[in-house]
DNA sequence: AAGCTTAGAAAAGCTGGAGT
DNA sequence: ACTCCAGCTTTTCTAAGCTT
């Protein structure tokens, strides 16, 4: 496939349904950049990231970073998104996973967004916002349809939220729009936030979860699942790139400590001090967690306390 | 102590969709 | 049709840290 019909293919959200069109997609993707490309640029800082660079039929635009640890080849894709798919298969029948297995979960998913987000990149320089847009759009898609594909209830919508007087007299609803609502049996278990990169709308969530106790008088789990936190940056050079990051940890441990920790923080490309950082450590983990680790922990809390 | 580099935080900037 | 909210990357500003 040529360059702008991967492109005319990403800007179109209707293309993307179901789970075998992202992975279609991908495989599009990848194969393009195997010899489609006109440079890969080395990141300054860190140098396992990567700028793709499209040849003047994408402008010579500059993708966002990617990250060569995660990002799969369109040979090794192949092999994996076939374990991938067996993987959801075992763990739905309950059986365990190992590492291999987590570490595939992660770079599929990392891989599956990506594509979306650096076909996008090649959109001409006015329209980069509408490729934000529609990357963020998509990734909430995707990982609605994985959790589905793991057969939990999920929606995104709008939640009607009571506000009561001190007497517990209702006053009014007030509403707010979510991109993960995780039902069990009916209930409405988990609320999430699905973004593409943190920047300072982590805040956000953690005051979702504040005011949503504050309102009804009881705790609801809220989780929030990021695929990276890395953004392009420019250096003294011209044409020099580097990454840096949009996390702010001391709002987070600062919310954490202060207003309340979340439920569970999920990253596919995680960075280093989020491994490290020992208060940190504890609040984020990699994706793969939340697929096999703490989704059905989550359902299975008794809601109302 | 001045000068440079890096990290951290805030602002900018425009699109798209839902609701009224 | 218009307003408001949500989307998110790049740019710009500020603070901290390191070197000579």
């Amino acid at each position: 496939m040529k360059l702008a019909d991967l492109v005319n293919h990403a800007a179109n959200k209707q293309q993307f349904q179901q789970l075998s069109d992202y992975i279609d997609f991908c495989r599009q993707y990848l194969a393009f950049v195997e010899t489609g490309l006109q440079a890969r640029i080395v990141s300054q800082n860190e140098s396992y990231y990567q700028f793709f660079q499209y040849g003047v039929e994408g402008q010579y635009n500059i993708s966002r970073p990617i990250n060569t640890r995660l990002f799969y080849t369109a040979e090794s894709f192949e092999t994996m998104i076939s374990h991938f798919t067996q993987t959801f298969t075992d763990l739905k029948q309950g059986q365990r996973v190992d590492d291999e297995q987590r570490d595939r979960i992660i770079r599929i998913i990392y891989t599956l967004q990506q594509t979306i987000g650096a076909a996008l990149d090649a959109l001409p320089a006015g329209k980069s916002n509408q490729a934000r847009k529609v990357n963020g759009d998509l990734f909430e898609r995707l990982i609605r349809l994985l959790l589905q594909e793991m057969g939990a209830d999920c929606t995104a919508g709008v939640v009607q939220v009571p506000v009561k007087d001190d007497a517990g007299a209702l006053l009014f609803h007030t509403s707010y729009q979510h991109d993960l609502l995780i039902r069990h049996a009916g209930d409405l278990k988990v609320i999430g936030s699905v973004k593409t990169s943190s920047k300072d709308r982590l805040d956000k969530v953690f005051v979702d979860k504040f005011l949503y106790s504050r309102l009804t008088g009881t705790a609801l789990p809220h989780i929030a699942i990021f695929l990276n936190d890395v953004q392009r940056k420019k250096t003294k050079q011209e044409n020099s790139y580097g990454i840096s990051t949009t996390f702010l940890p001391g709002h987070f441990r600062a919310y954490t400590v202060k207003l309340n920790p979340l439920d569970g923080v999920y990253y596919c490309d995680i960075r280093p001090n989020m491994r490290e950082d020992a208060l940190l450590s504890t609040h984020i983990r990699t994706i793969d967690h939340l697929f096999l680790d703490d989704l059905w922990e989550l359902l299975n809390k008794p809601s109302g306390d």
